[in-house]
DNA sequence: AGCCAAAATGTAAGCGCTTACATTTTTTAT
DNA sequence: ATAAAAAATGTAAGCGCTTACATTTTGGCT
């Protein structure tokens, strides 16, 4: 018969397992794995050879238990079905993965009682902050994460003037400056397709900026045609025929996202429009989709993986105690062959 | 003072804390939340006002170490970055929310060493069970997933002789199909761009479909020129033009997906070349982008979603003990531009 | 009314770990 | 050498929950 100090069979071990074989406390134990600078040189090497010879892992629930702090980040995106979110969260991932977190991801699909459910269901979970994409939602969520103590990283919006930390960039400023080149091109009459405003403070933003420019060069704001839509390539596409049934017709498109833009750039071809002798066509994000449409687009970039990469450093910063500064990326534009001279009218 | 019956302050409630307060003992509130129809009516409304009132959730953590199970499923795709699995495992996650698990991805870069690695944290972290892409690795890992009682899924691969759980298709079969058309076109120099054969499973089985089929035509399986990259539109238009550069060449590219066909697409649009009037190209996965690949591109296509809903589906019985079926979906040929008649030798 | 099985609830022992505090050992200064 | 300070280790009390088992309540029968 076994006596009682061997884990029996082919159970996991635990802390207490490798206390024994060690011949010290579990208190040793727990210190060798977490802060082995306090322990005797010695002792630790004795502790780790136990850990390896039984194969020993601590059990993660346990420890959060105990510990009070769980180690899992969450991030709640709108959709994972699209590359938009892909880069940004692979970058956030490896950064945690480097601080000895985990990702939780959950998807909202776009609708905001989603998200708040998410929230809720990551931070129960256990997760100890969040990352979230956005700026807007209902102030009790805010609240909520308040009274629990969990810091969250606003990411894919700069929200300078509020207290939320945010590691992003500028939608308005960015699309605002593509605007700018859209309209020294001669332009007119512009078009705008974009995921519905309402309830995403980016494609909002994106919209303002190019109304902004508008004004800027004396032209009337009320006068962009906007198409409002669902994120996806076949919605580009509807909206931009929609657009293009409008008189006077654009001669610039300007899509709050890549993915848009390649559905209009589909549009395009099938109603034989040339691009960008016809019409141009710009998008928002330069995912790689941007570079292979049939059109290499021409966009504003957005450097995601220092985004994710940033939002993760400032979320484990919070974690430590330090308050962390909310950072503002600079974005840029991708000429490619999207854009062009407007047509002249009689062209037309 | 607060005498000791009360939650203080701001602090999460806890189940002793619900239980005081609706004056039951905290097993009872446990039932309650777990299995509610061991309870009576009458207590079961007042324990859950009580829980409502409170603002009450669970603790996971304490949940997980008390009852041995975490609720959370782990995934580990080879890829965040490219939407080739995007729609699966989103399908994956809305079928484990409605069974109340979690989800947790984690991506190998298609690693093996990495992929190992992720598995034991997941593992670690206390995911109940796990979703593996392929079913190509160290027989090691399936012993240490047995030793610790782990469900996995195998997914994207059909593994009928093997007693590993699977949920998928038949790479090769599926890939043979499409050969089958393409050699019907009349192709005799085949071409194929693929991912690394040699740590992919499904990309092996792909090219030897193909090689199936030039065999049953009539043709020597060993001329079928063959380049291996990895995933990326980038990669497709290097691979595409090593291929043209082939005597004699080669009038039909298969790819082993639609990511790699379009980077054809790309490189044979630079190159002059008619697609399909010079040279056949096609894909695999049917993702969105193939849809609208400056050609249309044909394809096989991957009922994703579905597969997604029966892994998940597969690892709930497994975890309620049941001992699921593997299950093999279909996939079917999408006709779309890229696939023509080969051109007549007096022409090239 | 009285008995008994079934239903409902309560009691309390953990789950595996961390950590405050107590104790022992080692180092440093005198 | 010796006292005091510092370092290392041990002891044991939880963290918040589930669940086996014990106890009480309920309700159907006779």
């Amino acid at each position: 018969m076994e006596d009682n100090a061997k884990p029996s069979g082919t159970d996991v071990p635990t802390l207490a397992d490798v206390a024994a074989a060690a011949g010290v406390s579990t208190a040793t134990v727990s210190r060798c794995l977490n802060s082995p600078d306090r322990v005797k040189q010695k002792t630790l090497k004795i502790v780790m050879d136990a850990v390896d010879r039984l194969g020993y892992s601590p059990n993660y629930s346990a420890r959060a238990l105990a510990a009070g702090r769980t180690n899992t980040i969450g991030a709640i995106i709108p959709t994972m079905e699209n590359a938009i979110f892909a880069r940004g969260i692979q970058a956030f991932q490896e950064e945690l993965q480097q601080n000895g977190c985990t990702l939780l991801v959950a998807s909202s699909s776009y609708r905001q009682d989603l998200e708040e459910e998410q929230i809720k269901t990551l931070t129960v979970r256990g997760a100890d902050a969040l990352l979230l994409i956005g700026y807007q939602r209902d102030p009790k969520v805010y609240e909520f994460l308040a009274k629990r103590k969990i810091p969250a990283v606003l990411t894919w919006v700069s929200d300078p003037d509020s207290d939320h930390l945010s590691v992003g960039f500028n939608n308005r400023q960015a699309m605002k400056t593509l605007a700018e080149l859209v309209l020294e091109n001669g332009h007119k009459v512009m078009g705008c397709i974009t995921a519905e405003t309402s309830a995403n403070d980016r494609a909002r933003d994106r919209v303002s900026g190019i109304r902004d420019a508008m004004k800027e060069a004396g032209l009337d704001p009320s006068e962009l045609l906007v198409e409002e839509t669902h994120y996806s390539i076949e919605n580009g596409d509807v909206a931009f025929r929609k657009l293009m049934a409008a008189r006077p017709r654009p001669t610039a498109v300007m899509c709050g996202n890549d993915v848009l833009a390649v559905g209009a750039l589909r549009a395009a071809s099938a109603l034989k429009l040339e691009i960008p002798g016809d019409v141009s066509i710009t998008g928002f994000d330069d995912i790689e989709l941007a570079s292979v449409a049939p059109v290499p687009l021409t966009t504003v970039h957005v450097p995601h993986r220092r985004m994710g990469q940033f939002a993760a450093q400032a979320l484990m910063a919070a974690l430590n105690g330090n308050a962390p500064d909310n950072i503002e990326l600079p974005t840029s534009i991708c000429f490619r062959e999207t854009l062009g001279k407007a047509p002249s009218p009689n062209k037309r």
